[in-house]
DNA sequence: TAAGAATAATTCGTATAAGAATTAAATCCG
DNA sequence: CGGATTTAATTCTTATACGAATTATTCTTA
């Protein structure tokens, strides 16, 4: 692998990775009937319920529209419930219905994703050389996300925070 | 970095990285006034025209049918044209229009992208380290993708194939 | 305190992407 | 030859995802 070591051919790696997980993504989950996203959402919200729609947009690296519609869909399926909180009345506090809960009591596998099993059958050193590439790649994506005004003359917009969705 | 070498976290970073690969593919491309894919597309063209849909699906790694709503809009666009093949009458044979090909020789930066550009201020050595993630996780995405009757007990549907359009 | 700024959630429009169904054309085979 | 199958492109529906605009609420500050 990699014998042919031109940017091209790498870059052209990278792309079909991303598409595979982007399919792996949004493919219905046939043992449930959810989504990548689906899954990944009932599986952060399992973790840190209560908590408000941006910050689990935050949590999943999207934005709040974004998760809006997750929500819509998940809340249709009787999955998860919106409560409009009462400390600061424009927010949303969001928490698994029971129905949710015995999901992800259920079948905590279902919820971990395809994956999270395949990566944890690998060996920890193959971990930790893939946790690396993956920082150079958001170190090269961050920067040019966050701070354009070095690429492209255009200064403005430039934070170089580290949450995508800053609530 | 990866202290915490528990596979959690690094899933997590890696679900950012593809978050933000994500992000950058579709987000307008100041410069041309055109997306990720719809780069990309015009790259692969550049380079194999003239070809049909479903061979510019395959080299792009997504289905037929995502390339015809591209391929709508780079028309709209008048950067592409679609010319129904002589020998195959079902065939579309696709091509760089005049407008297209002035893009392609004006800004071939443009065309490259962002991400090509980062990677290729990396070292060999540290692409090649990237390279081989990509490789595993390619490995774990496409069994599951490809042969899920181990994991899922359905035997239905499976080839070892690499092409994700069979064309 | 009241006007203005900031924040939270939502809605809207556009772009990818998948899968399923449709249409048209080419190929196979009996 | 002619029906059946296969293949190519397209259309349709659903789901992410973004940015921008809206609305409601809270915080600032003059």
């Amino acid at each position: 692998m990699a014998a042919n070591s031109s940017v091209e051919s790498i870059i052209n790696n990278i792309r079909r990775v991303f598409q595979a997980f982007n399919d792996y993504s949004k493919r219905a989950n046939m043992e449930a009937g959810l989504t990548g996203p689906q899954l990944w959402a009932i599986k952060v919200i399992s973790e840190n319920a209560p908590l408000r729609v941006c910050d689990l947009a935050a949590l999943m690296f999207v934005r709040p529209g974004t998760v809006v519609g997750i929500l819509d869909r998940l809340e249709k399926k009787g999955l998860v419930t919106r409560i409009r909180s009462q400390q600061d009345r424009r927010a949303v506090m969001i928490e698994l219905s029971a129905q949710g809960k015995e999901l992800v009591s259920a079948a905590p596998g279902v919820i971990q994703g395809d994956l999270i099993r395949g990566l944890e059958t690998l060996p920890e050193e193959e971990l930790l050389d893939i946790d690396a590439s993956m920082a150079r790649l958001v170190a090269i994506l961050g920067v040019q996300q966050l701070k354009p005004l070095m690429i492209h003359g255009t200064d403005e917009a430039v934070q170089g925070d580290d949450t995508p969705a800053g609530c």
